[in-house]
DNA sequence: TGATATTAAATCGTGCACGATTTAAATTAT
DNA sequence: ATAATTTAAATCGTGCACGATTTAATATCA
């Protein structure tokens, strides 16, 4: 049925990080439900328990978003008390985005997701780590096609 | 900052694979722009184009995806034109979806996105295949542990 | 200085994902 | 045979993603 090989490579491997991903959001689900968390809203999280006051677009660069997915998820997490939001001084077009004590004392409730996330993938460290840079890679060459 | 490498590793891993998900449909994008489809509709028609005739379920089970998802989606593959959906005689629980003349005729016209989307990974045949592999092992630990 | 251009967020519309529920058909168990 | 259960789609509500546009602030330049 298949004459090339390569008509069908990009179905195994896009598809393969699109159902992975979902994978990974099924396992994430239960463990972030309990701090009340989407998978975005985390690493949102992630990036400001890393370094507090971000702007918008610096959180967006991280992340590989921008203001109009992020500008609603970020009001959120203002909603449930988790951060807050105010134009900087300096320069009143960016929003600084700064954890509040509940958003920090979240940093606690979430410490133990690493480690089950970990135990999901049932490879040994070193596989992931490798993974991690070959699929880091990937997404710098694909940034750079598209680009 | 970081005492144990095991604290960041959900996020590098996980993180890689969500952020290579959004760049590969950064990359799909502009080539299934053309032929008026998205990412997700694409995959329903790649699997059609393998087996036509398939129940919802059936295609759900194979992109790993409900009917609240796919029931949408293929309605609007409908609508374009592309497939029809019919209940089964047998068991009329079941909906089937067809391949109408159009929808076969854009495989076609899809004749090239692969060869544009393995340009883009800029790696070699073998080592996509490699990585590909790797993610699908690692979708089936995640599966097995979501159940 | 005043007009123009650029930049950062926000807003809007569309299409996934997905949990939860509903509807209807088929299966089973009594 | 009829009731209870299971199954397949569909429906509904919420939250991303993202292209396109808008608004407001800053920067650049004539």
């Amino acid at each position: 049925m298949v004459e090339n090989p390569r008509l069908t490579l990009d179905q195994l491997l896009c598809f393969s990080i699109y159902s992975t991903g979902h994978a990974f959001n099924r396992i994430y689900k239960p463990l972030l439900d309990k701090i009340g968390l989407t998978y975005p809203q985390y690493l949102v999280m992630v990036v400001l328990w890393h370094e507090d006051r971000q702007t918008v677009r610096g959180i967006g660069s991280k992340l590989f978003l921008e203001s109009n997915t992020l500008t609603p998820l970020i009001k959120r997490l203002e909603a449930a008390g988790l951060l807050s939001r105010e134009r900087d001084r300096e320069d009143e077009r960016q929003v600084r985005v700064a954890l509040t004590d509940q958003g920090r004392a979240l940093q606690q409730m979430a410490a133990d997701v690493p480690d089950c996330i970990f135990e999901a993938c049932g490879m040994k460290y070193d596989e992931l780590v490798d993974l991690t840079h070959k699929l880091t890679s990937l997404r710098n060459a694909l940034e750079k096609a598209a680009s």
